[in-house]
This record gives C-alpha cells, sequence and structure tokens, in this order.
DNA sequence: ATTTCTGTTCGTAAAGATACGAACAATATT
DNA sequence: AATATTGTTCGTATCTTTACGAACAGAAAT
C-alpha cells in the first residue's frame, strides 16, 4: 500500500468529489434548501421535489458521502443538515478554484 | 414542445452542469493549468496528464461542452482556452451559492 | 505523392449514475 | 399485538461515464 501512485493532488481530488455531488439539478435543489434553513427533514423535501421517496434517498445518501449533508433520526422523522465545516471547505476551494 | 415540464430552475440546471464538468480530478487540472495561463495547446497537456491522448480530448470535449473552455486549431495543433464569459458565469453562480 | 505530426472520432468494455416500486425496519399509536 | 407513519435498502432496468487502442483526418514537410 506504500505503492499507491497519485495522479491527481487531494485539492483536486476534492474540488471533483464536492463537484460531483453538485452535479445533479436535485442536488442542487436540496442544498439551496438545506443552506437556506440549515436543516430539513426528508418529508418535507419529498413533498417539494418531483422525485419518488426511495430516490430522494439515495441522493441524500450522495450529499452524506460527499460530506455536504449529515442526518440524524428524530423519530419517525430523519433531519438533515448542512455539515458547516466541510460546506466552508467546499466553499473555500471552490472560491480559490475560479480565482 | 411548449409542453415541457421544468423540473429545476434554469439556475439549478447552470449550476448542475458547470459541476458536473468539474466533477472529474482531470477536469479539474485541466481548468486549473487554463486558468493560470488563459491557453494552452493539446499536446502540452498530453504530456502531463495521466491519460492516453483520447481520453484527453474527450474530457476537453465535456468541458467544450459545459461552455467552459473553447478549441481552435492552429494547425498542427489545437489550443484550447478558457471561455472568459462562462467561465465568470460559473464563478457567480458557484459563489451565490456558497452564499 | 508519401510520410510525419497532431489530435479527433470510433468501437468497445467495464464501471457508475439515475430512476422506480417492492420489501423492509424502527418507532409510535391504537 | 396490530397498524400506521416515515425512510431506507434491495432488486432491477436503463443510460451515462470513463478508459483504451485502432483507425482516421488535416496540414506540413520531405
Amino acid at each position: 500500500m506504500p505503492t499507491e501512485i497519485k495522479k491527481y493532488t487531494d485539492k483536486q481530488e476534492l474540488i471533483a468529489k464536492f463537484s460531483n455531488a453538485l452535479g445533479h439539478p436535485v442536488r442542487v435543489a436540496i442544498l439551496q434548501q438545506l443552506s437556506k434553513q440549515s436543516c430539513c427533514f426528508h418529508g418535507d423535501m419529498a413533498e417539494v421535489l418531483p422525485i419518488a421517496n426511495s430516490t430522494l434517498s439515495q441522493h441524500l445518501k450522495v450529499l452524506r458521502e460527499a460530506g455536504l449533508i449529515q442526518g440524524e433520526i428524530d423519530p419517525p422523522k430523519t433531519k438533515y443538515c448542512i455539515n458547516k465545516e466541510n460546506w466552508n471547505l467546499a466553499k473555500g476551494l471552490m472560491i480559490g478554484f475560479f480565482d
């Protein structure tokens, strides 16, 4: 495992990872809503968005795995919030990227 | 064709489109280089990047179709440049998005 | 005219993304 | 205990992305 050849810098990988998470309009919509009010329930988003519930779960998972949001179960509902640390990291990277 | 139901706003679609283009580290690397020196030949990038020539062409096409770069043939070479108008559009959208 | 240089496009394979409904799990309510 | 509510996960189908080498195309030089 020390024989891993890095093809890209950590920064390039990070920018790509965050950008990828923003690469679908429904995920942009989710994040816009979430950044506006910081937190939101799955159900409230499902009412507004033009996708099936299961598809929404998948997109939320993508955002979670990219580190941009975090979810917590607040039975029987699930509440999703912006992960502020990574959100700010992404913000800084993107601003730096565009100069 | 008037019966098109819009699922997302133009802004959401645009952010997703630009983000998608940034969604692969090699494309991030290309744009970093290009934004640093404004223009660059295909061949010079090919020397540095860890991908085949044909793959590079594909990635450049993705960036072109997203509007972030433009290419012009300067025989026998091909020169690629940042599309400044769209670059600034993307910059503005991303900054607005992250607040 | 043929060869060289540069880059694109084609063909193709493997992997990932997106979508949905059905089935499942966990908690709360009856 | 049975039911209802809320989301997640599973199974599946379809499409897209990424990658490569081979074949191709255009201009320049021999």
